[in-house]
DNA sequence: GCAAAAGTGTTTCTCATACACCCATGT
DNA sequence: ACATGGGTGTATGAGAAACACTTTTGC
């Protein structure tokens, strides 16, 4: 029984926000939350969570949200970001939260303090492992009610994601290493609810160095195929400015 | 004793970075760590930390946050945000830590998470409050060691502090409630390492409607009295707007 | 009257915004 | 040939940046 070593810190989780975008629009991760088979608690009806874990014996936190993901989706090297932490008493007080405590052996007014991380993905880049439960994207504009407080966690991880979008270009962390600016535009229309102008998007953009031309197209769309570009992190690490601009 | 009580929650603590800008430079607010007088220990010199505490049963992690500021400031309406967690194993492996977390009958291999909240205030607002330890402010920039990881804290926060004042009017914060143009100016010169030309700056701030003139002079300076201003958050929330700007 | 900081205007250049048509491909 | 999205230029207005002198007060 695995329990036994991770005992001590069961009270310590992450829970982590996996965002992929399909090129049409931004989903999240969820897994079903059951009971044990050992217990079986025939009027838990299963439901969906946000995927988390415990934070193991001598894991960093960020290790703990890598093994997660990484778990899930076979991907370790990707966007993944620290957004906030909740640890108030009560937060885990809904029946089904109690009883699913009590099926894992937890004190069910014990507080849990969960860390939250978000991560980025273009979901075609991934294939979902199974874990011994099921696992879905879901579009985030259709997430129902879900366990734990993981609605208010994940309202929360989408404010933190348009928050630094606006400001850092995390966004290419949605799309495949090659993309076309149109996918780009359509990324941040997406996520802000908001269309841009083309032109005007473009000249932005072709101010950017670190929004890089290959010498290559899209093939077999039944159009005019468009030129794919990708993102340096260096080129940006190199010429960003600091800017100032306490908003208007 | 009180720590029977609060007993189950000693691995859960808030650790504040309290700043203070004093009209001229940015300060955080330290106390003296020693251990308890129960136990004394020749051997332990005093040094100093961040303010931060346990948070109590039943008590929300912000309203733990709030009492600690509250305990040593005697100020309960101030910007107080919860920006990162520290959680990793072996952040409190000093020697000098682990004295510490004896002398309080923590186990010292035991896990502790910190969760990190920062707060703005001006120092002319505060009167410290002494609470059975030494209190102080220390200008951010001739901090020396401090104890535990509060240094990699102090930074954090620091980042932290930087990244939202580029994009969201915070800096008030840091300001008495009425200010002139040329100690907003000095706040951000002063946090960013830079100067701004005063009329450009000038400009920009007239933009902003939220920074509302009063009635109202400097007093008894040896030179032209300055204009006084406010801020209004009220008037921010409906004037600002969304921006899209992926840095360049 | 002098020291000290407050306050103010113009020019130049870059960027944001608004807007409509031709192009390359697959079927 | 046609349907589909790709790709492009210009004009206008707002804001960023650079720059130097006059004003008001306390002493």
């Amino acid at each position: 029984m695995l329990e036994a070593v991770s005992q001590l810190n069961t009270y310590i989780s992450v829970d982590c926000v996996v965002f992929g975008y399909d090129a049409e629009k931004l989903n999240v991760l969820l897994v079903e939350r059951t009971l044990s088979d050992d217990e079986p608690m025939p009027d838990f009806q299963p439901d969906w969570t946000l995927t988390g874990n415990h934070v193991y014996e001598g894991e960093t936190i960020k290790e703990a949200a890598t093994r997660v993901v990484f778990n899930l989706t076979g991907i370790s090297d990707l966007y993944l970001e620290q957004f906030k932490t909740f640890a108030d008493p009560g937060r885990l007080l809904k029946p089904k939260d109690q009883k699913w405590l009590r099926s894992i052996g937890k004190n069910p007014e014990e507080r849990v303090v969960s860390i939250g991380y978000f991560a980025l993905l273009a979901t075609q880049d991934v294939s979902l492992k199974w874990m011994g439960r099921r696992v879905k994207w879901t579009p985030v504009k259709k997430v129902g009610q879900l366990g734990f407080d993981h609605n208010e966690i994940l309202e929360q991880a989408m404010d933190a994601l348009r928050n630094k979008m606006k400001h850092e270009p995390i966004g290419f962390g949605l799309l495949p290493e090659k993309f076309t600016l149109t996918q780009l535009q359509t990324v941040y229309e997406q996520i802000f609810d908001t269309r841009f102008d083309k032109r005007n998007f473009r000249k932005k953009v072709n101010r950017m160095k670190y929004v890089i031309p290959l010498n290559e197209k899209q093939k077999g769309v039944p159009h005019k195929p468009a030129q794919l570009y990708m993102f340096s992190r260096e080129v940006f690490e190199k010429t960003k400015k600091e800017l100032f601009d306490f908003v208007i």
